[in-house]
RNA sequence: GCCCACGUAGCUCAGCAGGUAGAGCACUUCCUUGGUAAGGAAGAGGUCACCGGUUCAAGUCCGGUCGUGGGCUCCA
């Protein structure tokens, strides 16, 4: 029998074995009695392998523990089999499993059976899994042949598992793996034994099709979580509860910032004066930023005839997005899904020269877009929404340089938004598409050298451009750390192709120009959503709907907090008054509730010193001051729309 | 759109062997004039989402409609 080397990483012990080894055996005369005990699986090179795999060759090897990056995926991916399992034993043999992979934020299994699970069966399943976990169970794995594999799940009813075998490609091994009873079709790996899994826990019942496919079988997903211990699934469950408190619907109703109303439609957008205040605030910085960057403002309607939207390819390629015609004296309207014929229409309201170049046109525009019922989410997911879109018309030896001005823009207004991680995408030119090689090509590469000249780290995306032309995406991440796509850069050789659009060149002959789209913060009201979760409520005093709040203590301050009040307002000051017969604490607790940033305590003292009492939101108070002095340090936070006094959390 | 769950006062929720509704907060009025997260009392407020069915009788059972929530790419 040969023998081979195996080396163990990061401990410089190495040894030989003879080659048919299992791991298990080779971890427990290199390792420590302590690391071999915690140890869940190895990594040899890139693989991730059972401790029950044998080795055949040299080898370094990698112990995975709890600790280990790949540990998670490994915990998860059991706990689906062990529940798998729970499931079959509490149901029976007539459930039908699917697959049960490790994903994000935990695991689910898939499932088909007569009956639908209750939330109270996640109690029976859960503990029936306890069980099985306590069993310290060994996960076991067996390569069989095609044939046995599929007479075994044939024999067991397992016809999903069937229709997974077909699509392993020929050559490739097929694996089991036995957990007591248990048998999955699987590509492993698995821990040694259920011992491991220290913390599950499962957390909802949902709905899933077969494959994705909303065509097929509509099963039943269970979805849970594990970690490698009890503190970090709390701490999990925690970051969830968290989610919860920030949720934009929940704050949206309690600050009083939005409402949907079911009268007027499920998607649609009622701005309460608390949220418009916010929204008029972002929309002023929004168009003071783009006058800035020499934009020019557009203003289009709502709907147009459908012939347009026939020139435009809409009716061709996003028509199942698109609202019903309307009869307007006989002759066909639609309402708008996007603003880009409209400015193409403004480009052609006359002859255009290269000397305009480039034309930059913004536009705070509101769409309409049908949404499956089942897709709509608060303010996240819509149905009439405003993009703030705008579209550059220039040659493309433009492209570079209009690129990295948007690229500018879009960073300043993120960071001033409070976003200051990106992931940035470029997607590349996909199987169809429009437009000549060269052109794909020549603003690829344009908006590679702007990314690059801005110094950001991207993603290349082959293939995921849009038909029309290459594309930038950029996502932000908010304080928990979840990702949003917003903003969008575009490059469409499609439109002015469709519109033959042109511009009269230097060299008198007419040409086609390049059309940008863009959108920064996408749709206001899902980056309103965001931007609530991102705060928590808690808006920096320059986008707060009310800045400050003046309280009077008892009725003797009234006229005092009544002059406070005023010059406060005539500072430019977002303030509002609670002179109510009410108690200071009772006060005080409203405007916490609400998050207002500065609360202005007035009492006799105050009176008698003109001097304003300042408590922050975040339960500080500052020193006894005069009111122009309070007001500057509130006009600061304005102006640099930086708090001075941030909210902690 | 599909699966599951849910839809009772502005909000959060209770009610249920089917016998024609209840709490807390918010709101109104009165008392209280009180220094940094809820002072006290009284009052008003609901065709129990909508439509239909079963029943002597339905918020409570059945069906449908509308709406809300969790999901529906993360591949054995």
């Amino acid at each position: 029998m040969s023998e081979i080397l195996v080396n163990l990483a990061g401990s410089g012990k190495s040894c030989n074995f003879a080659a048919g080894t299992t791991y298990a055996g080779i971890v427990s005369e290199l390792a420590s009695k302590k690391q071999a005990k915690l140890a869940m699986a190895v990594k040899v090179g890139d693989d991730l392998l059972d401790l029950s795999a044998v080795a055949e060759n040299d080898a370094e090897i990698e112990l995975i523990t709890a600790r280990s990056p790949e540990a998670l995926g490994l915990l998860r991916h059991s706990a689906a089999h062990v529940m798998a399992h729970a499931v079959i034993d509490v149901f029976g043999s007539g459930v039908r499993v699917a697959i049960g992979p490790a994903v994000a934020d935990g695991f689910y299994y898939d499932f088909e059976y007569e009956k639908s699970f209750t939330p109270e069966d996640l109690g029976r399943i859960e503990a029936r899994m306890g069980e099985i976990i306590a069993s310290g169970t060994v996960f076991t794995r067996e390569v069989v042949s095609r044939e046995e594999a599929r007479e075994m799940f044939a024999g067991l009813g397992q016809t999903y598992k069937l229709e997974l075998l077909d699509d392993i490609a020929e050559g490739e091994a097929v694996s089991i793996y036995r957990l007591g009873g248990f048998v999955d079709l699987c590509r492993g790996p698995h821990l040694p034994h259920t011992g491991f899994l220290k913390a599950v826990k499962l957390l909802k019942l949902a709905g899933a099709y077969w494959r994705g496919d909303e065509k097929r079988q509509m099963l039943q997903r269970i979805y849970g979580t594990a970690f490698a211990n009890a503190k970090e699934l709390k701490a999990h469950l925690d970051r969830i509860e968290e989610a919860k408190r920030r949720d934009h619907r929940r704050l949206g109703r309690e600050l009083e910032l939005f409402t949907i109303d079911d009268q007027v439609g499920p998607g649609l957008i009622l701005w309460q004066p608390r949220g418009a205040l916010v929204r008029r605030v972002i929309e002023d910085f929004w168009r003071d930023e783009h006058y800035r960057c020499d934009y020019e403002l557009l203003f289009t309607p709502h709907i147009a005839r459908r012939d347009m939207w026939k020139t435009s390819g809409h009716l061709d390629f996003y028509a199942e997005n698109m609202y019903a015609p309307m009869d307007i004296d006989g002759v066909g309207f639609q309402l708008k899904p996007m603003n880009c014929p409209f400015h193409i229409a403004v480009y052609n309201s006359r002859k255009r020269s290269y000397r305009e170049f480039p034309i930059r046109w913004c536009e705070l525009g509101t769409v309409y877009r049908y949404e499956k019922t089942g897709a709509l989410h608060g303010l996240m997911r819509v149905r009439g929404f405003t993009q703030d879109d705008a579209h550059i018309f220039c040659r493309p030896d433009h492209l570079a340089d209009e690129i990295y001005n948007i690229l500018d823009l879009t960073l300043h207004v993120l960071k001033t938004f409070g976003f200051d991680s990106y992931e940035v995408y470029l997607s590349t030119r996909p199987e169809k598409y429009v437009g000549s090689d060269e052109n794909w090509q020549a603003s690829t590469e344009a908006l590679q050298d702007a990314l690059d000249r801005k110094g950001l780290a991207y993603e290349l995306d082959p293939g995921e451009g849009v038909f029309y032309g290459p594309k930038i995406d950029i996502k932000i991440k908010d304080v928990l750390g979840r990702s949003w796509q917003c903003s969008t850069i575009q490059v469409d050789f499609n439109l002015p192709e469709r519109f033959d659009i042109s511009y009269t060149g230097a060299d008198g002959v007419e040409h086609q120009p390049i059309m940008i789209h863009r959108a920064l913060m996408g749709s206001l009201e899902r980056f309103f959503g965001i931007l609530i979760e991102h705060y928590g409520g808690a808006f920096p005093v320059w986008l707060a709907p009310a800045q400050a709040v003046v309280m009077n203590i008892t009725d003797s301050q009234i006229d005092y907090a009544g002059e406070v009040y005023k010059s406060l307002r005539a500072a430019g000051i977002r303030v509002e008054k609670d002179l109510r017969n009410e108690k200071l604490n009772y006060k005080i607790r409203e405007a916490q509730l609400k998050k207002i940033p500065y609360m202005v305590v007035l009492g006799d003292r105050e009176k008698y010193e003109g001097k304003v009492a300042v408590r922050l939101r975040s339960g500080k108070n500052l020193d006894p001051m005069g009111v122009e002095a309070f007001a500057a340090i509130v006009k600061r936070d304005i102006e640099t729309r930086t708090d001075f006094h941030p909210v902690q959390g």
